[in-house]
DNA sequence: CTTGACCTTCCCGTCACTGGAAGCCCCATT
DNA sequence: AATGGGGCTTCCAGTGACGGGAAGGTCAAG
């Protein structure tokens, strides 16, 4: 398979996948004319790391998940605390995002939105006093 | 006032307030020496940027928004409209972490988080049949 | 033989900073 | 007067995870 019809098949762009191999994550074959030669594996790694992505997690836990993945003595425990950690930060995220949404909602619910300069957001961000 | 001293009363970090300079969102003056000189209207500004920018608006809707509140004769529908556009988009990316945290949250409780090698997360990553 | 779709590498740009180096400037102490 | 320490300056490079685009090689079809 060529790069063309991986990204295809794992909906990874090709560039993405191309990145992937700089930094190490895979490792494809080349034909003679320098072109990549991905063999099952490396779709399947691709298809790991897409979804892993999918979950937020970072890259270097990517790398850290494909290396538990591939070690058949593993403990699920390692797996497990990389994830919990990633879903602390998650977590973490979404409490200022929620906070965030929280003081925007209720400034904009204030806010006439008419042809007149009166804002309660702009007052909030210059700092009402 | 210096850097360092406006670094302190907004919080921002100096290097942060030289930047906001770099890009243009202040304009502090000059002293003969080379150090920047901070009116009080500028750091009026750092505040309102700081406060924008923990709202998560980028530097871009900061200086729109910036515009927008030095501009006696704004329409306060342009402010809202900014602001409404920022908040979908932290809506959408609330809604992408929490199906994230949900997922990965299912998958946690799922694993054992033994030295045994099996785990559900990696099955998962993994693309289980 | 040419066209057009692939593929390659390489370099720059993104966003909002952060770190660090090299070098002035100012004040206080010795 | 020299020294020391802090603060200030600029500039350059790096972050994460790619994406855009240029310049050029390769391949199958017509």
């Amino acid at each position: 398979m060529n790069i063309g019809d991986v990204a295809t098949s794992t909906g990874l762009p090709a560039k993405t996948i191309r990145y992937y191999e700089d930094i190490g994550l895979i490792k494809p074959l080349r034909d003679d004319n320098g072109y990549r030669r991905f063999r099952n594996q490396d779709v399947h790694k691709l298809n790991f790391l897409g979804r892993a992505r999918a979950l937020g997690f970072t890259i270097e836990d990517c790398r850290t998940l494909l290396a538990l993945y591939e070690d058949e003595t593993r403990a699920s425990a390692d797996v497990k605390r990389v994830a919990r950690q990633h879903l602390t930060q998650i977590e973490a995220k979404i409490a200022d995002l929620n906070a965030m949404q929280n003081t925007l909602s209720h400034l904009i619910e204030a806010c006439a939105g008419d042809d007149r300069p009166d804002c309660p957001i702009l007052q909030d961000l210059g700092g009402k006093p």
